[in-house]
DNA sequence: TCCAATAATTGACTGCGGTCATTTAATTGA
DNA sequence: TCAATTAAATGACCGCAGTCAATTATTGGA
């Protein structure tokens, strides 16, 4: 790999963080990227294998700095605390339609090869919560890995409704709040 | 509305189904339907909003039958009769990561005036389920209606890992048992 | 230093969804 | 029966993602 590749990739990558500061990811063109970043349409292409490679890359990366934050904090006691806690990174997942459509197209790889950087952070954020659940502070007739892959479903049910004309009764951390409460605290 | 409406329509979506069996959805091209019908690529936009709209028709089409056969049924006294009564709506859903994606993108209406026929069976499935759980059989500390939402987020969940390279190991019914159990009969 | 061999870049081109001013057909009222 | 009005259909055109044969830059060996 020549040191050119790696300039015109930070170039690209560099450029389409300042689109999407500007007018967001679902705004962002493929033809704007190249033409700010003064390369031709096919070098994107041979840069990245398609749009959702680069969404990958953008969003990844902030998944992953509110994944920091979560790591920092102390694990959360009540189901309160979980959801405060989690809040802000399901307020970046559901900024945009756009961005949580992308999310849940790449969360899952298709290949094991390809794993993006999307569904690395859903590895990322399901090794840290079933630490919190391996406290015991929660339900103790499930394995915590099984806690965290359920709270997952509800976290992807309740921002889901988010976009629900039907459900814009109530936010999506009431809404959570009580899902969690039923996973986690059942009979109580 | 003129009758010539009726039958333009009409032929529109025969021709679309017949292009569906050949190929299957995601396979599907609008210029290949308006070909087929014998009509202009505008004539197919005037009839639907887009493409979605189409697929929305013709998939929701899909779920409804599906959902006919579970309203038949006696309500599921087990969860592994849960499971199983669902199964072939499941995989009617997942035939096609196509298909998976598009129901996953119309299944909650972004406006109440533009809900289509895939959230409208989205509304059908719950109403039917919370049913299910209204003769008390499983869970007595939450509503059946907060039982039939969190089915329908781990039946999504079950679906998602389902098109996921590292959770292949197990099929979306083994999948989905163990969510059930954990969320249906806690500490059992 | 020069010459392959390889890597990176180019931009015209394609595929496909979606638009819209214009044309054609159906309907209604006199 | 014949305008006038409204509804439906048309197809050239656009936007935008993605491709690929051709070109240019880089590198490593003689």
């Amino acid at each position: 790999m020549q040191k050119r590749t790696l300039e015109t990739r930070a170039r690209l990558i560099a450029v389409a963080t300042a689109l999407v500061a500007e007018n967001g990811y679902g705004a962002l063109r493929t033809d704007e990227v190249v033409k700010r970043a003064g390369v031709a349409k096919g070098t994107f292409f041979s840069h990245f294998k398609d749009k959702d490679a680069l969404m990958d890359l953008l969003i990844g990366a902030g998944i992953d700095a509110h994944l920091d934050q979560l790591a920092k904090a102390p694990p959360p006691e009540t189901v309160e605390e979980l959801v405060a806690l989690q809040a802000p990174l399901l307020h970046f997942m559901t900024q945009e339609r756009y961005v949580f459509d992308v999310i849940l197209r790449l969360s899952g790889a298709a290949a094991v090869a390809e794993i993006g950087a999307i569904a690395t952070t859903f590895g990322r954020y399901l090794d840290l919560t079933v630490h919190w659940f391996e406290s015991g502070k929660y339900r103790s007739d499930i394995s915590a890995e099984l806690q965290a892959d359920g709270m997952q479903a509800f976290v992807t049910q309740a921002m889901a409704l988010h976009f629900c004309a039907l459900h814009e009764d109530q936010s999506m951390e009431a809404r959570l709040t009580v899902y969690l409460r039923a996973w986690l605290c059942p009979g109580s």
